[in-house]
DNA sequence: CTGTTAGCGCTTTCAA
DNA sequence: TTGAAAGCGCTAACAG
């Protein structure tokens, strides 16, 4: 028979036959976040390349939901999974994926016992962390969502602790901040106590946009009066006035490579391990909105000639 | 028997019975602008409610690459689709699932042809003109992307138009910048000219977002110099300085919406149609970067006082 | 009303 | 090398 005729394979037909589907489920928090929208853009593209589907779902930071979408997913009977979670250690849904022994590869988490895709948040943070004070800031504020609800917020303030240390400096501050809502307040009187820190250094570039705003609420010019630097890299960052200064990490390629290593996976019929895991580089972005720390201590107390 | 046992229905097996998939198709130009991520979100959740599953791609406002993912998703025999196409009229894949009789509901497009979600975008503008004038502004330049890549543009811009005529204000000025890059320094030179715009009408928000930056650039104060107005309501022009001025669409809304109209049509064994298109309500947010205009004319030839 | 059966379109196996 | 046939798990139609 003519093949040229519009003959298009069915696809279920296939999958019954092979129990294989050929779509894989991507699990991410949020794509209110940029940062997993370009990851998710870049496991379309990787995926579709490898003649792959993708059934995304979203869990909005809750665990409960991870494990539910999870079960969902295999319902849809999906060959396999790329997940962002948010606690490694403790998620349900991984443990799940486990015992069925269903490839999965993880995205943005870093943890010894997961196959990972991950850049390495630690030694950026503390890299950012000497640079600050190689620039004459003494007072860090580390600006966060809630530790507990992503396990690289927890590895980023401990590069924060770590750059602290390796400078000598103590009484590391946190700000913890709740997630959505009110950041701006609560930042803006951070920045107005009496010993506000010179430079804050946040957990992500969303986090940091609304540092950004603070600063001006708070009557601070930046970088003049502090610096702030994000974590992530997000497109947006390029057009803030101040330009964000963050850590640039390739979302993107992130998700082609999980695609990538997934697929190989898949069609090998063997689950990725954790001591494959890909360390991803990162990348400074000066940006415009990090500088020298004031001359004066950044307070109304003692101004002071350089 | 027992259905306590973990017993989970083998989708493949149904579809190739029922030639039902229960997945549809979503089509977006790209993640990375929040407003369809914000809208995709809307739709996974709306189908995830309605038991189906969905297939994204982006399309990089790209008419051809529209087809093809249309073809693909043909293929993967999804039920329906959700599309956000660059051009209803002349759109290849629009006349293609016509021709094959699926079912499809547009978003974000407006078309008297097809069924779409959507809002008014022309009589938003119009409003924000009108808003504009009465607040003495009567130079406004209208900063749009590529007209040809998005319906949406073009009647913006026809609102904008309709708005200038109503206020009886003449010789329309229209900015149309390149994609991603440049955009601001465009804005910033249109900004150093000689009879500068007191505001800003900007299509879309990352549009507005960048001019923010680009008015800075130029020295120009926002809004006590000139006054900028965005369009869609992207959750982060809450967090810019200042808070971006903006016609706020229901993104979620138009998701949730869009699926349900068209799983409805599924079922139902029908084709939605132009005639029960929606339009959905936009809503003015005041925001901070918008104000009265400059008293003086706003060039450097003649300071004045209020 | 309950239980049995044919067949959806493909792949894989086995016979010719 | 090519071709026929079985069967994946489900649903719809039909018989008991």
């Amino acid at each position: 028979m003519a093949k040229t005729l519009g003959y298009v394979p069915n696809a279920s037909a296939r999958t019954l036959r092979t129990s294989r589907s050929r779509v894989v489920g991507v699990l991410m928090p949020t794509l209110t976040n940029p940062v997993f929208a370009e990851c998710l853009e870049g496991v379309a593209e990787a995926a579709h390349a490898a003649g792959y589907a993708i059934l995304p779902m979203t869990t909005h930071y809750d665990a409960t939901l991870e494990t539910r979408c999870v079960t969902l997913m295999q319902g849809a009977s999906v060959d396999g999974f790329l997940l962002v979670v948010s606690n490694p250690d403790s998620s349900q849904a991984l443990r799940q994926l486990q015992r069925a022994r269903k490839p999965y590869v993880l995205l943005y988490n870093r943890h010894p016992k997961h196959p990972c895709v991950s850049g390495d948040s630690e030694t950026a943070v503390a890299e950012v962390v000497a640079r600050l004070v190689s620039l004459g800031h003494r007072r860090l504020t580390m600006v966060s969502g809630p530790m507990s609800a992503s396990d690289r917020a927890q590895q980023r303030y401990k590069g924060f602790l770590h750059g602290l240390k390796l400078a000598q400096m103590k009484g590391p501050c946190l700000l913890e901040v709740p997630f959505m809502e009110s950041a701006v307040e609560t930042v803006v009187s951070h920045l107005k106590s009496d010993k506000r820190p010179t430079a804050l250094v946040c957990s992500n570039d969303l986090l940091a946009l609304r540092c950004l705003r603070a600063a001006q609420l708070a009557g601070l010019r930046v970088p003049q009066d502090i610096s702030i630097v994000g974590f992530d890299g997000i497109t947006l960052g390029l057009d803030t006035m101040p330009m964000l200064t963050t850590i640039v990490q390739p979302n993107h390629e992130a998700g082609h490579l999980g695609v990538q290593w997934l697929v190989q996976a898949i069609e090998q019929r063997k689950l990725p391990t954790p001591s494959e895991s890909v360390l991803l580089a990162h990348q400074f972005r000066a940006g415009e909105s990090c500088g020298q720390a004031p001359a004066a201590y950044p307070s109304r107390d003692q101004p002071q000639a350089r």
